[in-house]
DNA sequence: GTTCATGCAAACACTTTGCACTCCG
DNA sequence: CGGAGTGCAAAGTGTTTGCATGAAC
């Protein structure tokens, strides 16, 4: 666990208490290189820790996020989703399709939010790009198909 | 209620029927011109047909935005809001001291979605431009007091 | 030893679903 | 009239909270 020690810091600088829980979960999101809903994070403690509580994930993650540890990102149809912090910014692609969540390298991200910071004096911390649409998979196997833009069968 | 004819024919297109509960849901939200809460919708509605349930309200949400007669949003937290389609794309703006939602014009989005699928193939649908941080005003409140990134008041 | 964090269970907010009745077409 | 749409109640998700026990420092 490389950045093991500097993770205590953070949290003792702060005043929290280092416990197991909290390591595993920074763990299990550091180690899936992915994002992870809450959920998964539960199942994936509990397969090394199976005492751990659901409500322990909940605030664990609320509180690295807030350290900055981790980030917290609202997907497509509003799924909540963290991530261990190190790919500085990308979007969220969701392909309504297959249900598939894509990163994408968008080097615009920093540029977009300089742009908008000087144009309208906020304070930018955060951004997201959230894509919906069809990844090219999907998109090659309707082609062809005049697909109706909301048919009744697509809309219930 | 000008685009109400309209309305009723795309409807009827896609073989769905004019209720007085669509059309009321459909017609809170234009009136008010911002984006609502599927309860803010249902307290507005309520007003004028006090019958009306919330669980129609969420049936003809869903209905409405694949029809593509309104926009879906997910915005900071994580909160699901309706609105209008009107505006044809734009961003909001979350602020985490005064929770206030802001609503940025950015000329950017149109310009974003075409770099992003020229490069990767997508099929971009949707696209929504998410961000947090503070507000001028809020911005302007906590300057000179040093802010503790991540303090222990802050994180609980 | 204090105090903070956890596990447990219960409550919570938001959204969806099953069903009988209603009313649009 | 026939079936899509509604109101009602109930269940489902995902998340938060109160409290006593247990662990970190």
């Amino acid at each position: 666990m490389p950045h093991c020690h500097s993770i205590r810091q953070t949290l003792r600088r702060h005043g929290f208490r280092v416990t197991p829980q909290r390591m595993l979960i920074l763990e299990a999101l550091r180690s899936a290189g992915r994002h992870m809903t809450a959920e998964e994070i539960y199942a994936a403690v509990r397969a090394y820790a199976p005492a751990v509580d659901l409500s322990t994930v909940y605030r664990t993650l609320r509180l690295l996020a807030r350290l900055g540890l981790l980030d917290r990102h609202v997907l497509g149809e509003g799924r909540i989703v963290y991530e261990w912090r190190d790919q500085p910014g990308h979007a969220h692609f969701f392909c309504r399709s297959c249900r598939e969540v894509l990163h994408l390298e968008a080097d615009l991200l920093g540029d977009i939010a300089r742009e908008l910071q000087a144009r309208s004096g906020l304070a930018i911390e955060q951004l997201t790009l959230m894509l919906v649409g069809l990844c090219p998979r999907c998109r090659a196997s309707v082609e062809g198909k005049k697909d109706p833009p909301a048919s009744q069968a697509a809309a219930r």
